[in-house]
DNA sequence: ATGATCAGAGGAACCGGTTCCATTCCGGGG
DNA sequence: CCCCGGAATGGAACCGGTTCCTCTGATCAT
């Protein structure tokens, strides 16, 4: 049988009061029971509840980490450091996947409020603001929403520029010559379609007309499958490229295949930059030339925030924005 | 305020535990009442309260998963292959990082008992078998094993058979007439040291000498860092293998790297197998030939062992034992 | 009519902690 | 010597549920 605060009372003869003031080092305890007291606990190996504790005290010490896929590298990274951060500061960390699912998130999200945790993370929600507003006003409990749609006025947001981001790409291609340059998304998540704006301004910025057959839009699935049917039209119609942008890194080292089974050479042929810096961006060969998302400083504000609000601070929402730069590796090159 | 089973007693003029019952259709309700009941939860919104449930219950409807590394895309699906199918019992995941520290590992197997889950799924322990037997123990929780030392004989275990999946490899790389062939390693994990034993004795049983130059061990650090100086030593001196045989996945596509940094091309003039496919293995270009660990099976295996340890079955240890097997791609070839 | 049976509901104890308030005991100042 | 104040401790209520036991009243067979 478990050990408890009673079992130490009746061993010390003590009250339970005075057991939990030593446990908490609340008000005062004579250094003689003191001692005693944590001689007993030691002697019987106890451990204090943390779920008689979490429900006297309203508070868990936990806090819910929604994002939406832990397969993901770039969530589980997130996932990493938000985890690391908040076990820093004595909480520890619920991870909850919704796999891409908007029901399984609001699903999530609600459950949030049955688990008791004291605050939630939610990283990349995709769901429509006007639910993600509403779950989180149900459950009562802090929320912070990092690298979401900005638009989030009510809830405090931690975003990346990511119309910059994409501005950052189509300069960078220009400037080494391209000016065909072909967008590949599937339009899912706010992210996307942020840089899809950026891809259109960069280009306009610089005096290039935006052609619509070369954004490239195709759902989810078909990636999972590492299909990609409309870009392999284009380039077998002689259509091809010298650059594509790819919305994530994750497309991008699909198209890397792809391309490699046409016979086309990267970056001899064409150019390739994805979107995030994940961690095999650096692992595959050739090395992706991409745009670092800061995640992990991302988190780090995320969580300082959530900090702040399970601290009882009020205030009004905050919104941060970062910008994201450009790591230049082997699948760019200066056009002939 | 949150609304409690106390409010909906007010409300409805019925006491405490008839609102139990209906809520968890134990012991029976009029069927007036049981509508008069529902109807005031959905009128206050009422949610129970999972934490003091937990309490009275002495049960709290999580696992913690102990894992070493939640960024390394194994763990990552290892990780969301257990959270899903423990989801479908009812059951909600705390998925527990531990950085591929053995203290930490400790430290979180020990927490777990403070955490008060209901039990443990521990992927791919390092630590020292007699100390994961010990903390084991020191838990009272039900545990299982997945991926681990199978010596361990005094908890439940799901292991993958990992000497014949390293004989896999030589056959096979023999079979395409191969006799020069490196094992590159960090004899970090026990499955590691396994498939090292494997290497040995499948080129044993087909007549080939083992050569000790050909066997290049080194530390984890050096690998996050993408170097591996003693295989560049070994090319650069023209003792070149015809084959490697890296441990596992994430050393065989820092290697794809390495070699393609000496000019050295995949397959045309060195083969190259990795260990567990994971998601980037078939991202990869070349497509990596690597052995498919079935680690949803065990995952899925080790899930069902805990749920019935969980629901109080005893009985004598489990130790499943998994087979692998080979997944040919494109990094791979027949010698001329 | 009567006693047995049982559905339906309430009361209170319990899970293992925390905390407010009351009580005791002590020393020091008037 | 008495009173006051504060340190040390105990007692009891509380957090929000579950469950055992008891009690009431209706139904049914005898």
């Amino acid at each position: 049988m478990k050990v408890t605060i009673n079992d130490i009372a009746e061993l010390t003869h003590v009250s339970k009061s005075t057991i939990s003031r030593v446990l908490n080092n609340s008000g005062p305890v004579a250094e003689k029971t003191r001692k005693a007291v944590i001689e007993a606990m030691d002697r019987l190996d106890y451990k204090p509840n943390e779920i008689a504790r979490s429900l006297s005290l309203r508070r868990t010490m936990t806090v819910g980490i929604v994002m939406q896929d832990i397969r993901n590298p770039y969530y589980a990274n997130a996932c990493w450091h938000g985890d690391r951060l908040l076990e820093e500061f004595g909480y520890s960390a619920v991870i909850c996947n919704v796999d891409n699912d908007p029901e399984r998130e609001q699903a999530c999200l609600n459950s949030m409020g049955y688990r008791s945790v004291d605050g939630v993370l939610c990283i990349g929600p995709q769901e429509e603001t006007a639910n993600i507003v509403r779950a989180v006003e149900e459950m009562e409990i802090p929320c912070v929403l990092v690298d979401t749609d900005p638009e989030i006025a009510k809830i405090d947001t931690v975003t990346l520029d990511n119309v910059y981001g994409g501005q950052l790409v189509v300069d960078y291609l220009v400037s080494l010559g391209h000016r065909k340059i072909a967008f590949v998304t599937s339009d899912f998540t706010s992210a996307e379609r942020e840089r899809r704006v950026g891809y259109s301004e960069g280009l306009k910025a610089r005096g290039i007309e935006v052609d619509p057959s070369l954004i490239i839009s195709q759902g989810e699935g078909q990636w999972h499958r590492g299909e990609c049917p409309s870009l392999m039209e284009l380039i077998r119609n002689g259509n091809a490229p010298t650059a594509i942008f790819a919305s994530n890194d994750f497309k991008a080292i699909r198209i890397v295949r792809l391309l490699h089974r046409l016979g086309l050479s990267i970056p001899d042929d064409v150019s390739l930059v994805g979107f995030d810096d994940i961690d095999a961006a650096a692992m595959v060969t050739p090395g992706l030339t991409t745009i670092h998302q800061p995640i992990d400083k991302m988190i780090d504000i995320g969580v300082r925030i959530l900090l702040k609000r399970m601290g009882g601070l009020k205030g009004p929402t905050e919104h941060e924005v970062l910008r994201a730069w450009l790591v230049e590796r082997e699948s760019t090159r200066k056009i002939r």
